[in-house]
RNA sequence: GGGAGUUUAGCUCAGCUGGUUUAGAGCAUCUGCCUUACAAGCAGAGGGUCGGCGGUUCGAUCCCGUCAACUCCCACCA
């Protein structure tokens, strides 16, 4: 009954994309990107994403998912794309946006800089390596560093040592030679050195290492990078120019052993990081990129969730986001690739003009040049005196912007956001639905953009799915080929199936551990609801046909668990526990509609059924249909024009959803202590072999339980139908020579011919006495302890009270069974 | 190095602010059934000192402490 809005969509994936399409020119078309034109390139991309972008929207609609496909967004679209060149410059104007020439994480595979959190950090076996540098001028003698990357010495322009290491105070003011290139370089004294690391040696590698760099700056020490963007050594490296960094490595390790400098190497464990996009070991270097300076974004997003004004659900990730939120560092925003929203500045043409590198950041290059015109005093500038900066943003800072930047927001410079209606009316949205692995990457960042641009939260909650791993707990990836076809899975189970198989067993936030069994599993749901359609719809009525006293006690209990169900399943899902509103409603059509309902109402055999009966029951069925939609969308709504014949428009899909509903507990009890009578009868034929098409005899032990139980003509015809008695009678002694069970607090027999084996009876009941004995102690020791009876709540104890009641009349009644055995 | 989480039946997990007939489900296992919607099914059964120890409480699977194992996140120690 709402107007629930889901806007579909994709992000253009800058990294990857750009990857695969440089991969695909050169594997099918021969063509390297460094061959074409940036203009060229984007077309192919453009190629490549129309062909592939759209599979995961087709999967989508293909899982039945209920887009507003009309809505259907991507980032790099028009609208979408002039949302991220509006919010850069309103950030640059801001003064919250800066560029600084710092250390990055560089990937040399997509030749383009990394964000912190695009960094993957695993623990990995590493060597660590000996090597002894030789004291200028001293032949012989030598320090002995050691370091994971012997590849990177050609770059070294100093070995570092602790001030008070006793090891090297001879070394003070001496120099010592890179081996293989002989460079010379200082020894230098820094607590910085962990003396007890390795040898309390450490070569410092300024242009390669971020502590080395720090170190290199303190000390006034040369930076030689020795790396092409690509990861090869470059000129500066002197030796192996053109090798593979790793390549490198075993070259240098080589020669070192040759040398004799390689003293020793031991098995090393680390921590490496690696590109997300790539998995290319990630290359610290030194560049110019752009920053967002996220302090100034901070503060009302971190307060928006710790003081719940967004819920994340589980509620463990608020920890994850406070603390991240609090260490929060500045996003490097800018990438080296050309798929992409390319970076709104220009700067001068360095020989043109001053040489200045200040950019100008607007929309367009007549802006920029209107710009750079006032700023430089010089209003000769032209648009040929400007050039673009050649990046691209991080696909993220798209994606941040979604929940405005789905429904057109645009911005007013230097007034925020324009009155938009739709925008006034979805945003803040209702609920983000997401993976806990990018809670950083874009889950934290949508909620600083939506405080920054709309002063407002973009949604009130956030639920963080199960994350989908194999049987041995890996996370599902494409690398590793271990993530399944969404689309065969449904070719084979039904999307249905696929749907219930991943909806029954993810509670948020945890593991999913995906086992295709999920799905044969909703299969066979979807196949037992398909088969009571079949038999409601094969049934013929007659209106003038009697409701039967079984059918009548089959409707009434129906409503009252089913008003439970309902009720249950309401719970669950404001909760967003999503997976116990599917398993609950497995439950209740399964067992209480299908085995019991179902089968109470059943005519016999070519009989037909009494019309009042047959319309409650479609009626019936069309709620259960209507509670499962959400859930098991086509087969529901298939069954709900099967049901019967429909006007125009009246579908399942918009059908009120059944909500929670009151019910009597007390009738729900009446009819589970009869389905327990009628569980135990059929025990006790399958257990002596009596088989269900031999009538047998029910006594009754006269009870005041059994007396109200069977005084309502309806029940006994419940229980006579399902176990097939063929007579029934209260007694009121033992019956010898017959099986006996207690339900409830009363004796049931059935006489039988053949002897029941006495030794094995008893030892039946005695096991049976024994728990009943047990019951009945674990409760006295309550009611015995004055305490209990002072502090427990009186609830409380008059239902210890009516426990040990019943556990001593189940006792006296084994205890006539033995005697009379 | 900091932080979070998990530990309940063979497996995957529920158990929702401590008492609801001395722990529940699905799968798997076992028994009997081709019973007039469904063998992808029907009717039943077995299986757990709720990770160990200690504490709080009249009472602990649930709260606290501690130990153990596993998982994850964050962090620039070669």
């Amino acid at each position: 009954g709402k107007n629930a809005c889901w806007v579909p969509g994709t992000d253009h994936a800058s990294i990857a994309t750009e990857a695969k399409v440089v991969r695909w020119l050169r594997e099918e078309k021969g063509i390297k990107k460094g061959d074409i034109t940036r203009e060229k390139f984007i077309e192919y991309a453009w190629q490549w994403t129309e062909k592939y972008g759209g599979i995961i929207l087709k999967q989508l609609q293909k899982l039945g998912a209920s887009c507003d496909w009309k809505r259907t967004a991507f980032t790099m679209d028009e609208m979408r794309s002039d949302a991220v060149y509006e919010v850069f410059i309103d950030l640059f104007n801001k003064g919250k946006l800066y560029r600084d020439f710092r250390m990055v994480h560089w990937d040399p595979e997509a030749k383009t800089v990394l964000s912190n959190e695009e960094v993957i950090y695993n623990e990995e076996q590493a060597t660590l390596y000996h090597i002894s540098y030789e004291i200028e001028g001293k032949p012989g003698e030598s320090v002995i560093i050691a370091t994971q990357r012997p590849e990177t010495i050609m770059g070294d322009t100093a070995v570092a040592v602790h001030p008070a290491d006793p090891r090297y105070q001879q070394l003070k003011g001496k120099r010592v030679l890179v081996p293989l290139i002989n460079r010379s370089i200082p020894i230098i004294y820094d607590e910085y050195v962990d003396p007890a690391f390795g040898t309390g040696a450490l070569k410092v590698t300024p242009a390669h290492d971020l502590n080395d760099y720090e170190l290199g700056k303190k000390h006034k020490l040369e930076t030689i990078d020795i790396l092409h963007d690509d990861g090869t050594l470059n000129d500066a490296a002197q030796i192996f120019i053109g090798k593979e960094r790793f390549e490198a490595r075993k070259l240098v390790v080589a020669k070192l052993k040759e040398v004799g400098a390689l003293v020793k190497t031991e098995d090393y464990k680390t921590n490496i990081g690696r590109s997300e996009r790539t998995s290319a070991v990630v290359e610290p270097k030194l560049s110019l990129q752009w920053y967002v300076d996220m302090k100034k974004l901070s503060a009302p997003a971190l307060a928006a969730v710790m003081d719940g004004d967004i819920v994340f659900v589980p509620e463990k990730y608020k920890n994850v986001y406070r603390h991240w939120m609090e260490n929060i560092r500045d996003w490097c925003i800018s990438r080296q690739l050309w798929w992409g929203h390319q970076i709104p500045a220009w700067y001068l043409i360095e020989s043109n003009a001053t040489g200045s590198k200040e950019p100008f950041v607007a929309k367009t290059i007549e802006e920029a040049l209107e710009i750079a015109r006032k700023k430089t005093g010089n209003y000769n500038l032209t648009q040929s005196d400007l050039r673009r900066d050649e990046d691209v943003l991080d696909t993220w800072f798209s994606s941040w912007l979604w929940p405005m930047s789905v429904f057109n927001a645009k911005l007013d410079a230097g007034k925020g956001l324009r009155a938009n209606a739709e925008l006034d009316y979805y945003y803040p949205t209702s609920i983000l639905v997401t993976g806990w692995d990018i809670i950083f990457l874009w889950v934290a960042r949508m909620i600083m953009s939506g405080y920054e641009w709309k002063g407002q939260l973009p949604f009130k909650a956030v639920y963080f799915t199960g994350m989908v791993r194999d049987k041995q707990r890996r996370k599902m990836s494409k690398s590793l080929g271990n993530s399944p076809d969404c689309l065969k899975l449904i070719e084979d189970y039904g999307a249905d199936a696929v749907r219930y198989g991943i909806l029954a067993s993810s509670p948020a936030g945890g593991d999913l551990l995906f086992d295709e069994k999920l799905c044969e599993n909703g299969r066979n749901f979807c196949n037992k609801i398909w088969n009571a359609a079949r038999l409601v719809q094969g049934w013929q009525s007659d209106r003038d046909l009697q409701v039967l006293p079984i059918q009548a006690l089959a409707m009434q209990s129906f409503i009252h668990k089913w008003n439970k169900c309902r009720t249950e399943i309401n719970e669950a899902i404001t909760e967003y526990k999503l997976s116990e509103a599917i398993t609950s409603m497995y439950s209740f059509v399964w067992d209480d509609f299908c085995s019991w309902y179902l089968e109470m109402i059943k005519p016999e055999k070519g009989k037909a059924i009494s019309a009042q009966v047959l319309d409650q029951t479609i009626s019936y069925f069309e709620e259960i249909l209507s509670a499962l939609h959400p859930f098991l969308p086509f087969i529901s709504e298939d069954i709900w024009h099967q049901l019967k014949e429909r006007a125009t428009g009246d579908d399942c899909i918009i059908s009120p959803y059944p909500g929670p509903s009151t019910y009597d507990e007390s009738k729900i009890k009446t009819i589970l202590s009869l389905q327990d009578i009628i569980r135990s009868i059929r025990e006790a034929r399958n257990k002596n072999g009596i088989s269900m098409k031999d009538p047998v005899e029910l006594k009754i032990f006269n009870s005041e339980e059994s007396k109200t139980l069977f005084n309502h003509p309806e029940n006994l015809d419940f229980v006579s139908k399902f176990c097939n008695l063929e007579s029934f009678e209260f007694v009121n002694e033992e019956i010898a020579q017959s099986i006996s069970f207690i339900s409830g607090t009363t004796k049931y027999f059935i006489p039988i011919q053949n002897q029941i084996d006495p030794v094995e009876e008893r030892l039946r009941l005695e096991k049976e006495l024994a728990y009943a004995q047990g019951f009945i102690d674990s409760i006295r020791k309550k009611l015995d302890n004055e305490r209990f009876i002072q502090n427990a709540k009186p609830e409380v104890i008059d239902s210890e009270r009516k426990k040990l009641a019943d556990g001593l009349e189940r006792r006296q009644s084994i205890e006539a069974s033995l005697k009379s055995l």
